[in-house]
DNA sequence: CTAGTGACCCAAC
DNA sequence: GGTTGGGCCACTA
């Protein structure tokens, strides 16, 4: 069965990030794609989420955004899902936001592959 | 091929 | 705190 079967590499390196992040712990799109090998590729992370495969085993809910909100819209009932799962792994809301300092899960330093691109920013002093 | 969109991110106002 | 604009890449029409 092969089914639409191509399901991109990166795709499966997210979802094995993903399912590494320990309960009580929530990680941002963007580490979730350096932890993966994939800097720079935030908004991969969360088309990777957001093309999940039925019945699929992973705690899709820890990965929120880099201002510790929750990223899906609030119209969908999937916000307030989200929320709730959280909530009952003990991670503390205030106002619609999370203490990343606190919270946030880091994979152990996978060397950072490559950095693609980033064009030219000689912001350096000299 | 181009243009628009998206569970994103970051620097600058 | 908020908005704007550029950057990323995969996918769709």
């Amino acid at each position: 069965m092969k089914q639409t079967a191509r399901l991109s590499d990166s795709y499966e390196r997210i979802w094995k990030t993903v399912r590494k992040i320990p309960r009580g712990k929530v990680a941002t799109y963007g580490g979730v794609a350096r932890a993966s090998g994939l800097p720079r590729q935030a908004r991969l992370v969360g088309y990777a989420l957001h093309n999940l495969p039925p019945n699929f085993d992973i705690p899709w809910h820890r990965v929120i955004n880099s201002q510790g909100r929750i990223s899906l819209p609030k119209n969908g009932g999937h916000h307030e899902r989200q929320r709730r799962l959280l909530e009952k792994e003990g991670i503390a809301f205030l106002k619609d936001r999370v203490d990343l300092k606190r919270y946030e899960w880091r994979a152990q330093s996978s060397k950072r592959k490559f950095l693609p691109k980033k064009k030219h920013a000689h912001v350096l002093p000299h």
